[in-house]
DNA sequence: TGGCCGTTTGGCTAAACTGCCAAATAGCAA
DNA sequence: TTGCTATTTGGCAGTTTAGCCAAACGGCCA
């Protein structure tokens, strides 16, 4: 593989190992509906630490999948990207296709 | 996060980790015009060693993303899903995004 | 059968990732 | 200033992942 080629995987691999944490995909999920969110509501719908949270947001917004912006004290972040809800769509169509299959050697 | 939903995204994040990398992202390029490949065609296309593929090629397999078949001494994979492309499509317009921003940033 | 080719599996080490705690930072209000 | 809240950062232990080599497996052909 050429070094180009290379590079232009390796910087998509990033993207979507951006994504490749189920707590990252709740929170891209979260924001996915033009609603943004602060950390401390994130924080209380998921259930882990706040520097947890803090962190996979943090992950998030260096692929440039959100934004922040900070008003007082607190943080707000939304989504910067709108193609996500197809990249989900697509996901779960995987994940119907699997569930098939499976259906289908049991029977 | 309750549990149901949890599990959910747990789903979801075992198939987008499948992609999340580079020679991954690359294999599912390849085989996403329709065409099958062995695994010897794809060793030669990204110069690494052979099992390192053929494990690459086992977790995109894992996750329902491309099946295979064996033909001979010789064994085939294809994809199984057909929305990989608006997939790829979404992650580089994260990255012309991120490209234009930091142009921004310059300016 | 023996040998070769294509593929997978086991194993090992180095690197990356997770999640918690503790500490640092920043804004706001008394 | 002090204190309180929201958030980020540093650090550490446990887990997972990557990629190479060696070995095993399976099909084919002489």
């Amino acid at each position: 593989m050429d070094p180009k080629t290379q590079a232009r995987f390796d910087a998509r691999a990033k993207i979507v190992k951006a994504l490749a944490h189920p707590t990252r995909l709740f929170i891209a999920d979260q924001l996915s509906d033009q609603a943004e969110k602060c950390v401390c509501e994130l924080t209380e719908m998921i259930g882990a630490d706040m520097s947890t949270v803090s962190k996979h947001l943090s992950v998030l917004k260096g692929a440039g999948l959100i934004c922040d912006e900070k008003r007082g004290s607190q943080v707000y972040y939304k989504l910067r990207v709108c193609c996500l809800t197809d990249f989900f769509a697509c996901v779960e169509s995987v994940l119907e296709n699997n569930v098939a299959q499976q259906q289908e050697l049991l029977a």
